[in-house]
DNA sequence: ATACGATCAAATATCACAGATAACATCAAG
DNA sequence: CTTGATGTTATCTGTGATATTTGATCGTAT
């Protein structure tokens, strides 16, 4: 510590900030499926310029957040069926690999700070599912892995998967009661230090957030997520 | 010859140009683990600007290829033994997980594709393990996998392990041998459509490529590999 | 219906700025 | 006078902004 007692200075990284930005955007599913968008536009939003717009975008695309379409514009994914089994295997696949060896590190401290972290009350005014406790719980987790190779993989998936979330979140109070159930018997699993169980739990979970989105309920869905591209 | 083996570029499609440029020389290895790189100097060499570069480079950044540095520089990751372990794991998860599902699309075809990759005769010139080759066969399997969110992270693993490809290449010979007994059995395996045996047969491969930088080997060849940083 | 041109957005190049680094000069102490 | 430390400056870096170029799309006129 210094002397005096002085912070450092947080020189605003303006990429930062806005990569964090539409992260964030995409995470709480702001963004329909098949939205287009354009760098002046989200530059005016953001109060900023091209450049650091330009940059934050190109990340996103290097994380399949969002694809270049050849016109040259940038598009949210738009919804597909066999796109969204892909994702819902990678993440099931690489989901429990990490809860694997994130289990073999678990501690009972960890523990009680999952069990903490599902037990904050939802904000007051929030109505839908706890979105940010909800990736809290599973981060967590799978920050024990300690891998700083897979844990931008899954950062990465579950921002692809933000995209989709925008159609999910309709479901609200259902999706919160798997949630609840998911937790709990999570929590349980990792108390007894049961693997199986453990991932039994992570892969429903996954799964069922999934459900929402089956075929038959993708017309409806679609139509209100807003404009659709082509 | 420029120091990175980067070729110039002609005037089409910039940013991917670059992109693919660098991405190419990570795949063979020409970037020394800890080496120290510059905007001006890349778009020098690669007789563009720096904002192609940049653009470029973020995305390089976002799959872990380059790290950024607190003093605004950028690296290539140094070598970190934790790091590598971490790699390995995520390389042997991840592959065997999408050869899986490659194998319940595989057909006599894409084997006969494979076996034809392993023929093609090394470039009369090239001394090292025949690296496009073997990087065409483990693709074209993991291709019929279909799945269009796990190959770019493979292509994001590969790419990360590719620095350390710089001193993996030392081991030339032994590594040749290697590759050509994996191919071996791999094809023997998917004309069996023996699951199991591939996916030992590929964890194998993936292994005995890292024990090449099994911790008493580090010192020397940090060493040979150039410059270090610190 | 086709072709041409107007219009708009993205890609690139260039410019201006601020942080970081390292070489260099200056000064003090032995 | 030498040596070590400290303050200064020159230079190199990435970042953000802006002007210019390129390419695509859509409307209109033939």
């Amino acid at each position: 510590m210094n002397t005096f007692g002085i912070a450092k200075i947080d020189q605003s990284k303006l990429r930062e900030d806005v990569y964090a930005a539409m992260r964030d955007a995409f995470t709480r599913g702001e963004f329909a499926p098949g939205a287009v968008l354009n760098l002046r536009g989200l530059a005016e939003q953001l109060g900023t310029s091209m450049t650091p717009v330009r940059e934050a975008v190109r990340r996103l695309v290097a994380e399949g957040a969002l694809i270049d379409t050849p016109s040259r514009t940038l598009q949210v994914p738009p919804f597909d069926q066999e796109r969204m089994l892909d994702l819902k295997r990678a993440r099931v696949g690489m989901e429990t690999m990490v809860l694997g060896i994130a289990m073999e590190n678990m501690d009972a401290a960890t523990i009680d700070l999952l069990e903490t972290i599902i037990q904050t009350p939802p904000d007051a005014e929030q109505t839908g599912p706890n979105l940010k406790a909800n990736h809290d719980f599973h981060f967590t987790l799978y920050r024990k892995s300690n891998s700083a190779v897979m844990l931008p993989l899954i950062e990465a998936l579950w921002l692809q998967y933000g995209a989709y979330l925008n159609l999910i979140i309709r479901h609200e109070n259902a999706l919160r009661v798997d949630e609840h159930e998911f937790h709990k018997d999570m929590i349980r699993a990792l108390r007894r230090n049961d693997r199986d169980a453990a991932k039994a739990a992570l892969k429903t979970d996954i799964e069922s957030s999934f459900n929402y989105l089956a075929a038959e309920k993708l017309d409806k869905l679609t139509v209100i997520s807003g404009r659709n591209p082509e």
